[in-house]
DNA sequence: ATGAAAGCGCTAACAC
DNA sequence: GTGTTAGCGCTTTCAT
């Protein structure tokens, strides 16, 4: 039987597809060189002298040679693959992020699996098992709680390297050593609301999504509360929406029919500001002039609308760009890398647009 | 010397993570069955004995065996994997469109890589070059122009499946059997003006993106121009602006002061038509009382501000699941599949808020 | 219905 | 510096 290779499988189109079916092994042929020196002009350049590699890199060339990073990734035991879990991309907080992160792992040579969990903790098992089986080789994600998490605990239990956005781990007694990139989201928004004092409110009610799909909504309204008492003011129990989409209105009414109206709302993130104040409007109260509405997140559409957003602005695409970082740093330190941190990055407090005094000082 | 296996290989951290180290092998050792056996199991069930399967399964429960998708793939030679490359997910068009991407391809059983493009063809080489080093089944994709790109034609060149997302191939003459998904732009756009004609407008003016960065501009302004022309109205020039960040409001300050002003703006995407929104109160003008704006993409945010942005709305979460469909049919089709089509989804066209009648009637 | 064995494309010891 | 060789984890003929 003659030596007939590649029998078992069936057999390819062929066509004039570039770099489809030629191998490694190919180019080492057509560059009258062993497959191992071949592979090294490319994963190790340094190993083999100036001229081998010229001839190498001529033949892949002109085979139109395109590396099967599958192949490479088996042996390797390491797919340069980062997963990423985000809640979902409709929120711009989201895409902005996923601009850092794309930047900063393409030019670090990695590659970027992203899946989304809309805020589904049983969603959020099913994706990672799901990047899991892909062997990526960590994970920057943002998950709805941290503080009782599933699937953290099981990528603790698994010691797989994962860097979280957004979710802060709390500074002391860090959890399992932990890693978070974020701001520090009850200062933060403690700040936001003091500007809102020092603007003289001092009926401040806020508006959440719901609490248990976000810790960070719940870190934030600390931060209102401990505004609030710091100031000896009231604090309102919050209004926890269950989506940002359809309209409010009935719920906002209600806040503002009551005998002790807010003068301002604090939100917990930018798009449901934007739907409030259009709910405001449509009750016909005029935002700043009649009730003020500040956001957080700081997205950029934000700043594009007219009145502008008042808002806590995050560093969207450097929590992303960060959180890669530290987990490529991870990833290739040689000693098992440092231990649980939170990296809490810059905010800025926006004041403008959509805050002003309110009407009837207090 | 004993039979060491994987004596080549850096030894494995022998830590007590599930799934990590556990080879399909290891399942079949214990189950008493061969390695073919379970293999079979997961991917051809019909072909094992009821029982045998039975232990095979206990087996990978026990051992919390995790498949490794590589290994597969490698042998397969399929990935499952479909690329997706979209110009940014800062537009939420694409944001909603990666949505109904993900969910589908997800329900059929294939993995997402994303990359951006970020409108630039330069780009969109490097990325698509690399989504075919991860050996990618096809692509879905949106170019900055499907009539002159280097991509798509590298992409029908290596005969890869593709389907293009909102680039709008030719209905007749279909370029090289091209595949795309998208709204009719050239008739919705028409239609839209059309809307603002009938609402009685008469100077209507067109801000636009770049048009060689985005095809659909160019097209969705060929409709203003047959809506315009058929009602015997001037056909503006269009004004391009760069981007839909910074603030416009000199150039949309200039066309207003003009003896000319335009009563009605279409702009060409969302984005920029709540950018110019903005600019418009800048300028002291009230929208839609003094001026109308109407949009296109049809945004979820467009229907949360108040006034609502009147827009042409299209799909886009279906626009992402129908390129995904298409796909995976021309990749599971047993005859080379159907020749290029482009598929034209249903779109709507949304008269409220932002346009009413002019303020003078011409 | 099950097993034995070949091999997908590539990398990394280990020799020379 | 370069070649030889043994697999990475899996699927799939082919034989039984």
């Amino acid at each position: 039987m003659p030596a007939t290779r590649r029998a078992a499988l069936p057999p390819r189109l062929a066509s004039a597809e570039p770099g489809q079916g030629v191998t490694l092994a190919d180019v080492a042929l057509a560059a009258k060189v062993s497959l191992a020196t071949a592979s090294r002009v490319f994963s190790h350049p340094q190993l083999v002298r100036e001229a081998t590699a010229q001839r190498v890199h001529e033949a892949a060339q002109r085979l139109s040679f395109r590396p099967n990073l599958l192949g490479a990734k088996l042996r390797a035991q390491r797919t340069r693959i980062i997963g990423v879990m985000l809640p979902t991309l409709d929120n711009a907080v989201f895409a902005e992020c996923w601009r850092g992160i794309e930047e900063s792992a393409m030019a670090a040579g990695y590659s970027l699996m992203l899946v989304t969990s809309n805020y589904d903790p049983a969603r959020e098992t099913e994706r990672v098992e799901y990047l899991l089986r892909h062997r990526v080789d960590g994970m920057v994600l943002t998950v709805a709680d941290a503080s009782d998490s599933t699937v953290l605990d099981q990528l603790d239990r698994e010691s797989v390297p994962y860097v979280l956005a957004y979710n802060q781990v709390p500074a002391e007694g860090a959890v399992a050593g932990r890693h978070s990139v974020s701001v520090d989201n009850r200062t933060s928004a403690c700040e936001g609301v003091n500007a809102l004092i020092a603007a003289g409110h001092r009926r401040i009610a806020v508006i959440s999504g719901a609490f248990t799909a976000s810790d960070r909504a719940r870190q934030r309204f600390a931060g209102y509360a401990d505004a609030m008492r710091a100031h000896g003011l009231p604090v309102l129990d919050p209004v926890n929406l269950p989506s940002h989409t359809a309209s409010n209105a009935a719920q906002i009414r209600a806040l503002m029919d009551g005998g002790q109206a807010p003068t301002a709302f604090f939100c917990t993130n930018d798009l449901l500001a934007i739907g409030v104040i259009s709910d405001l409007k449509r009750l016909g109260l005029r935002v700043p002039r009649d009730v003020s509405v500040l956001g957080y997140d700081g997205i950029a559409l934000g700043a594009l609308v007219e009145p502008p957003l008042a808002t806590v602005v995050q560093p969207n695409a450097d929590i992303g760009a960060h959180a890669i970082g530290e987990l490529l740093q991870r990833l290739e330190a040689v000693p098992p890398a440092a231990n649980g941190h939170a990296t809490l990055l810059p905010h800025a407090i926006r004041i403008e647009g959509t805050v002003s005094a309110p009407a009837m000082p207090a």
